[in-house]
RNA sequence: GGGCGUGUGGCUCAGAGGGAGAGCAUUCGGUUCGCAUCCGAAAGGUCGCGGGUUCGAAUCCCGCCACGUCCA
């Protein structure tokens, strides 16, 4: 048992008064943003509590205050931080955990910093002083010295540690600064050996419980560093960590965090960590099932790339650990409503839609159950191929292959090869790993790479106003030209390049709205039409909120510094805007007809059309479409204006706004809302009234992953062309068909029902005919011969096709032909075949070489089996002759087969 | 992004240059007190898509797509 220090509290209360502490010294409680860092290619996943604030520390975005704080849901695995080994064999590694936060963005610095530290773990938390170390910058001097005047800690308790464990950077460039870390002695009995230390080694002993960052420094390309005007603070305190000391147990599993999924897997398990069993297991499903708890609750889902491939890992890693315990069926998403119930306050989201994330984790769970069966197949046929050999080592390769082909966990391979007396080669099996990581390797150097690089080409460049949801046009100036990695000053006509305005009405692609399409002018006198000096083929938003306008030019003088007139595309932007506001109906009528759990997934605007991929199990009916469909038909009639409102995320919320999984959303966001419909976050552009969206046509419903269905749709001009074409349609099948509308579809049954009596008839005509013809085939004598006693048939039919002329065969072979020899020639290619009966297989005739004997004359060539073969050729004219040499060929076959035979 | 694997009837899969098949499911008929019994029959296919090689491609080659899987 570990001793308990400090004050006893629950997790949620440590969080809850981390919060109200600096709520109460001046910083802004802020939400903890998803875990999906969107807008930010270069990471994974959030993985600290400063993620959210990153383009606030970079100086690109401002918000309204200067002091924050969070409780920030993090996830590390992969990357650099991949812990996912570690986890649940030691008492400290997550994948998922929570970082308690503060934030001074150019306010206060390293003195209060560490007043607020000091004093809300001495004071609030009461933890004992004389147990608290700290560590600083080894050329810190101010930290120390700031710690010995405020906390009174003597230079014996504060260690100087390098560059590795107290200099914190944000990346190769950017804001960086030394960091100071407060650490908590565990006592002497933790001890782990001689060494022991901090800084030397990384016992239980020595908990790091909060990183202070002093970010200080700008390090450019050249690696100078110069002083920021304004430093900041960045601070991180992991609640899983502070909760295992303060509620006296040795590691973070035994907190109230942890505990009740524990329990949970106990009873599902049916037992005991520690007694039936090793208690790892225990600890590795309960971390798992908090990621994948809260993965899914940011919308992600398991895959095979990416955020969703991690995802997957993490919960397959957890179903494997679940077996160890003796668990054969699905039971990770029996978790859900514990880790709901534990952290269901601080989170609501979790609680909200539990329902939904148990699904997306029993779905992926019970696709792995499938993976491993068909994995333990071809195990099973690799093992007994092994031992067949007389081999006692299964080959390292062909361990890697079930893992790396088949998805089989390479322990589960050890497992089944131990059953059947065999071991695996794991040396070999590393080294095919290494191999595949190599060349992986190799294969990459590109990606993120680009972005970084368009990054720092337009570093200096402010970021881009839009304009564009009041104005159609705008004056702007040329601030920037981007070709390829460098800056242009100027474009000449025909030239492509990435342009940045000071002001745009062009709207980016985002949030599933496409971009505007238009025109760059030249500024011209009131009345006259500017000249166009380029057109705006693509926009996309880029790093540091800057708008990117791809642009031909097709005049001189789009250079930077000229003051031109950007207009974007009026027809287009009306499909846009129809088709967005169409779409946020739509997604309203979804959620009251199928239930709220039918919600947005996935969406594409454009300008005559949209999908919308939303979260739902099975098939809509056909009533169910058109419910839908009424309804967003009912509010465009009904022409209500869409209101739009500037507020805060809070706010919003609040009001009972729908925000979307995995969107970010800054500290600003807009509101639109359909007047007494619906209301959603959303920073698109969108029609004044419903009316303007005319009218509003569901084209399909389809499946795109499992429990996701999509919708296509189309609104105003789209949906009126298209009522009006399929009008047209349908009068052009009545009037050929001769009936009424209503009638047409069972005029087509009857039909349909026609023409397959009729093609039966056909083909028992066809049958009939090709008896008859054989008949006479078989009984005339310029197409019978004999040789050996046996009867050929040789026929030219040009009017049969192969396969009828395979029937004919074997009618012919039934009535007592031994070989038949058929062929046929239109202008097309000649076409030759051959067919034995099985008596004279059996006496050595071949099928093959008669065809190629009569291939060889057409220029062609042919082949089979010795029962049934087939020839084509080249010269049609020359089938009667292939024919015969085909005839010698058999008989002579014939002659040789039954020589003395009767 | 790279590697490997898989795409054939509603489902599970076999076939690997030359007649598109099996089992289950479906429909019909018979058998049975009854049945997830047995017997018989029928219907059901752009062999993922697009090129190429070949007299001939489900089959070989190239490209694409989807799914699985490992690595980044």
């Amino acid at each position: 048992m570990g001793e308990k220090l400090g004050k006893y509290l629950l997790s949620s209360e440590i969080r809850s008064s981390f919060l109200k502490y600096f709520e109460d010294r001046g910083h802004t409680v802020v939400p903890s943003s998803s875990l999906v860092p969107l807008g930010d290619p270069t990471l994974l996943f959030t993985n600290a509590g400063m993620v959210q604030f990153k383009d606030v520390f970079l100086g690109l975005e401002k918000r309204s205050y200067t002091r924050a704080t969070t409780a920030q849901k993090c996830v590390r695995a992969g990357g650099k931080h991949n812990d996912l080994d570690n986890v649940g064999f030691t008492g400290r590694h997550h994948t998922f955990f929570e970082m308690l936060g503060n934030f001074s963005f150019g306010d206060y610095f390293k003195e209060d910093a560490i007043k607020f530290a000091w004093d809300f773990l001495t004071n609030v938390l009461e933890l004992p002083r004389h147990r608290l170390w700290v560590t600083v910058y080894k050329d810190d001097d101010e930290a120390e010295e700031l710690w010995k005047k405020i906390a009174g800690i003597p230079s014996s308790r504060i260690v100087r540690l390098g560059e590795k464990d107290n200099f914190w950077a944000m990346g190769e460039t950017g804001p960086c600064g030394p960091c100071s870390e407060i650490i908590i002695d565990r006592g002497e009995d933790l001890r782990c050996g001689q060494s022991c230390g901090i800084g030397t080694c990384d016992c239980d002993r020595w908990l790091e419980l909060w990183n202070l960052v002093f970010m200080q420094f700008f390090r450019d390309e050249e690696g100078n560093m110069t002083p920021l005007p304004k430093p900041s603070i960045d601070t991180g305190m992991g609640l899983e960590r502070i909760s295992s000391v303060l509620q006296g147990v040795d590691n973070d599993f035994e907190t109230d965090l942890f505990v009740p999924i524990i329990e949970k897997i106990q009873e599902i398990s049916g037992v005991e960590p520690g007694k039936d069993v090793p208690v790892f297991p225990f600890r590795v499903i309960s971390d798992h099932v908090r990621a994948c708890t809260f993965l899914a609750s940011d919308g992600v889902q398991p895959s095979n790339e990416g955020r969703g491939y991690v995802m997957r890992r993490i919960l397959r890693r957890a179903v494997r650990f679940g077996r160890v315990l003796g668990i054969r069926e699905p039971f990770m998403g029996q978790l859900v409503p514990i880790v709901a119930a534990t952290m269901g306050e601080a989170y609501p989201e979790i609680r909200e839609r539990q329902g939904y994330i148990a699904k997306v984790l029993a779905l992926d769970e019970s696709r792995f159950l499938n993976t491993l069966e068909e994995g333990q197949k071809k195990a099973e046929d690799i093992m007994a191929q092994t031992r067949e050999r007389g081999e006692t080592v299964l080959s390292g390769r062909d361990a890697f292959l079930l893992y790396d082909t088949f998805g089989f966990p390479i322990d589960l391979t050890k497992d089944m090869a131990r059953e059947r007396g065999l071991v695996v080669d794991e040396k070999e099996f590393e080294k095919a790993m290494e191999e595949q990581r190599a060349k992986s390797r190799k294969a990459r150097k590109t990606g993120f790479e680009d972005v970084l690089e368009l990054h720092e080409l337009v570093q200096d460049v402010p970021p881009t106003k839009f304009v564009g949801y009041d104005n159609l046009t705008a004056e702007c100036k040329v601030l920037a030209i981007v070709s390829g990695n460098s800056r242009l000053t100027e474009m000449e006509p025909g030239d492509e390049a990435l342009v940045v305005l000071d002001v745009t009405p062009f709207y980016a692609t985002s949030g599933g709205q496409e971009k505007d399409l238009g025109t760059l002018e030249f500024p011209s006198a009131p009345g006259e039409v500017g000249r166009v000096a380029g057109s705006v083929t693509d926009v996309m938003k880029g790093p540091g909120g800057i708008i990117f306008h791809s642009v031909k030019a097709t005049r001189q003088g789009i250079m930077v510094g000229q003051t031109l007139v950007a207009r974007v595309d009026a027809k287009r932007r009306r499909g846009l805007e129809r088709h967005h506001t169409a779409t946020h109906l739509l997604h309203k009528a979804l959620r009251s007809v199928l239930g709220e759990h039918a919600q947005q997934s996935g969406s594409l605007v454009d300008e005559s059309r949209l999908r919308f991929d939303f979260s739902h199990t099975g098939a809509l009916t056909k009533e169910e479409l058109k419910k839908v469909e009424d309804m967003v038909n009912e509010m465009i009639m009904a022409d209500v204006p869409v209101l739009v409102e500037e507020t805060n995320l809070e706010e919003a919320r609040r009001k009972g706004a729908i925000a979307l999984f995995g969107e970010k959303y800054g500290e600003k966001v807009r509101v639109v809302e359909v007047e007494g419909f619906s209301k959603e976050l959303c920073g698109g552009t969108h029609v004044r009234r419903t009316g303007e969206v005319g009218q509003f046509q569901i084209i399909s419903e389809s499946a795109v992953a499992a429990g996701v269905r999509r919708i296509e749709a189309v609104a105003g001009e789209a949906a009126l062309s298209r009522s009006q074409y399929m009008a047209s349609v349908i009068s052009e099948i009545t009037e050929k068909l001769g009936v009424g509308p209503d009638e047409f579809s069972s005029k087509i049954d009857s039909l349909l029902n026609t023409i397959a009596s009729l093609e039966r008839e056909i083909a028992a005509l066809r049958q009939e005919k090709r008896k008859d013809l054989a008949d006479l085939l078989i009984r005339n004598a310029s197409t019978v011969s004999e040789a050996g006693n046996r009867k050929i048939v040789v026929s030219r039919q040009d009017s049969l096709k192969p396969d009828e002329m395979r029937n004919l065969g074997d009618v012919l072979k039934e009535k007592g032909a031994a070989v038949v020899i058929l062929g046929s020639a239109g202008s097309e290619r000649p076409f030759l075949l051959v067919m034995v009966d099985e008596d004279s297989v059996g006496a050595g005739v071949d099928a093959v070489k008669i065809v190629r004997k009569g291939a060889e004359v057409m220029g062609g060539s042919g082949g089979g089996k010795s029962h049934m073969a087939q020839a084509g050729g080249r010269n049609p004219q020359e089938l009667d002759r292939a024919l015969s040499s085909a005839l010698e060929e058999a008989r002579r076959q014939l002659i040789e087969a039954y020589r003395g035979k009767p």
